[in-house]
DNA sequence: ATTTTTTATCGTAATATTGCAATATAATAA
DNA sequence: TTATTATATTGCAATATTACGATAAAAAAT
């Protein structure tokens, strides 16, 4: 096979996993953070901060922007970007929920 | 190519995509949601619980260990995995630090 | 000692991802 | 109108991921 076989997981599960996948790369770990620290920026600004060419630094862009990690307004004939609040928000909320969790257990690994 | 350039990116940046990238798959997920549902159990109650092939499961646990999410334990001739909550933390306190700096910017998007 | 139980590894096929050159598109400037 | 600027898309090659059958390894049970 290969193909990751979503239909077996359940919706949430499949969600869950594709915005983790949207940052499960290191160029797009530092487009998110040089948006953060830029605040807003044209796609041509993030081609000069990572050592992508411009296609490569596009594509990263479209998957950010389909798992709605960041959102992008069009400027005259650039295209500005900046952090899509909402998805950071709810990953903020779901590694909290584990965490909670895990408190209430012992961590001692293993007793059945 | 084919191969993301991992040298061209910061230590830090590696490590972040790395940990995400080990929650990518929904298999994933689920493994992680149950073993904290349940604590701790051994590989075959996850066979039970995803509808994959032993093989498959073992595959996505060996993963999951080697970005630091699970740990295991043998026990006899099992093993038994939990949750570490080391990276689960790490994960936390990223989206927590992100979230944070993001409340202090203006949500404009986009302004220059 | 042999079988059973449990997990890992190997080999392989199907599919997905990554990256870039070339090119298309679309707005602006000259 | 013709450049120029900025971004997206297409096509393709290289590599990675996903999945599983077959098999190995190792402890436990018979």
């Amino acid at each position: 096979m290969g193909a990751s076989k979503s239909s077996y997981f359940s919706d949430r599960h499949n969600e869950v996993a594709m915005k983790m996948k949207a940052l499960a790369h290191p160029a797009r770990i530092a487009i998110v953070e040089y948006l953060i620290r830029v605040n807003a920026c044209i796609c041509g600004d993030i081609v000069n901060e990572v050592p992508l060419s411009q296609p490569t630094v596009s594509q990263h862009l479209k998957e950010l922007k389909t798992a709605g990690i960041i959102k992008g307004t069009v400027e005259g004939n650039a295209i500005c970007y900046c952090i899509d609040e909402t998805a950071i928000n709810d990953l903020k909320n779901y590694f909290y929920n584990i965490s909670e969790q895990l408190k209430d257990k012992q961590d001692a690994c293993c007793e059945r």
